[in-house]
Order: structure tokens, then sequence, then C-alpha cells
DNA sequence: GTGCTTGCAAACGTTTTGCAGACTC
DNA sequence: GAGTCTGCAAAACGTTTGCAAGCAC
């Protein structure tokens, strides 16, 4: 937590009360958060923090590779800290979420350097489909 | 065209001016084409028809498995006759998009499948990533 | 004091919806 | 005539931006 202030403040950047508390609520959480939930938790410890904060503090810290974001389907993106990033599966019908290892992807990805020079970043999208349940 | 009118009929449907030029449109236009983009092209034939008109008809095309839909990346959803589906890796830096052959889904797919019983939908969703100019 | 940050409100782009009239059957 | 479909306007949704005041340095 305090590293990121640091590396921010390396950046230009300075210790504000907002940005702090979102970096804790990000390391706090659960990962894969929406920008809204991640406004609503950080609202409970400072009802001021506005939900354009959350999100121009998510854009500077993806800057900075301390988070990224994905798109999970249908839903808003969510956001998550860079070191706990992963790849999904996400069931189109029931939502259902399965994090997929980073091995599932690699024969796409070689296919995909081979055939195009395409370099894939499985995180970035979660892959959509059926669980078995709604099959 | 004549085929999917009279599947749409048999569905409770009604043959409508609109509906045909939507449904041309889609046969006689590029693949993947965004809401709006069918929408030009059809206003071109007639000018009264209207986004929103496009956006249910497309809709309903889905409902009857004609008309897939699929999320490009950051932009706004693209629109292709099912028989025409395909996967897309696409370069977040600059936007180039390649079409992925579905064999480079398999392996993918087998061990999505082996590990969580899921049924990815590779079509859905594009491949983000980096082409070899952004690298 | 310089200038980065914030809260707020208002815009944005995409998609959905409510409604009255028009059309297909 | 019953019921679907349309155009239009307006809302909804997630996200971005302009601005004046506020805070960190």
């Amino acid at each position: 937590v305090e590293g990121v202030i640091a590396l921010v403040r390396a950046n230009g950047g300075r210790s504000t009360h907002s940005r702090r508390i979102v970096l804790e609520t990000l390391f706090d959480g659960e990962d894969c958060a929406t920008a809204e939930e991640i406004a609503a938790v950080a609202q409970r410890r400072a009802p001021d923090v506005h939900l354009s904060t959350v999100y121009r503090n998510l854009e500077e810290l993806q800057e900075l590779g301390v988070v990224v974001h994905s798109h999970m389907g249908h839903g808003p993106a969510t956001y998550q800290l860079a070191s706990h990033a992963s790849a999904y599966l996400i069931c189109d019908a029931c939502g259902a979420r399965f994090e997929a290892p980073d091995a599932m992807f690699k024969s796409l990805a070689k296919a995909a350097h081979e055939q195009f020079e395409f370099a894939i970043d499985p995180h970035h999208v979660a892959i959509l489909g059926r669980c078995r349940a709604c099959r």
C-alpha cells in the first residue's frame, strides 16, 4: 500500500485521502470489483469519495501498472491489482465465474503468435460460454 | 433472405419493410457491422428506418439464431449472420483485427471442458492483445 | 503559491424502453 | 379487428469530462 503511494509520488502524483482509500479497498477486497463496488466500499470509510474520483484513480493506477481492468461479459468492467490478474470463464446464462489458469491459454497464445505474430492478453477479456448446469 | 422471413413468420413475426431491409443489409454487407453501421446502410434505402428498430430486429434475429453479436474490445458490439460467425483477435493499441480460425481454440475448449465442464463460445468476445507492429 | 486532486454536475456513446400511431395478417 | 411493429423521444447504463474550490507539496 505504502509502496504504491511511493510509486505514485515518484511519478509526480500526490498522497491524498481518496487515493489511499481506493488503494486500501483494492488490497483488502476480493478480486475483480467494479468501479461502483469499489466506490461503495470506499464510501463506507469516507462518504465523500466520489465515483468519478474512483475512476480517475483507477485509471492512474493502471498507467502505473499497479491495476488492470477486464471486461466480464456484458456487465461493467472490473478492476483488480495487476498482481492478482487472471483469466476468467463466464457463463452467459447464469453468470457463474471460473478462474482459468494461464496455462490453459498457452496453445492459443502460441498459435496466435505463429499465425499472426499476435500476442494475446488472456486477462483482458473473459471468455464467455456455458457452464455445466446451464447446458 | 426469404428463408429467414419465412422463419420469422413461423414464429409469429411479420414481414415488414424495415425487417426486410435490415436483413438485406446483413446479407449484402461485410461481416461484423455495428448497429449504427447497419442503420446507416439501411437508411440509404429507406431513410425512416430508425436505429431502435434496427436494435429490435437484430435482437429478434438473434433469438431465432440467424444473427449473433460479438464484443470487439472497447467499442460497440458488432452483429453478423450466425453462418459467418468467427473468432477475432484485436490489437488493443491500433485496433487491427485478425480473423482467428476456430481450430485455434480447440485446446482451450478442451481444457475448459475438462477442468470446469465449461463450454466456451470463442465467437462471442474477441481476444485482445498486441499486434506485431504495436509491440 | 504552484499545480495536482477533488466533488459535483453535466456530457458522452451505446443500448433499452414507453408510447401512440401504423401496419400486417 | 387483433396483435405486431414502427418512429420518436426519453431513459438507462457505464464512463468521461469541465469546472471551480481544495489540498499536498
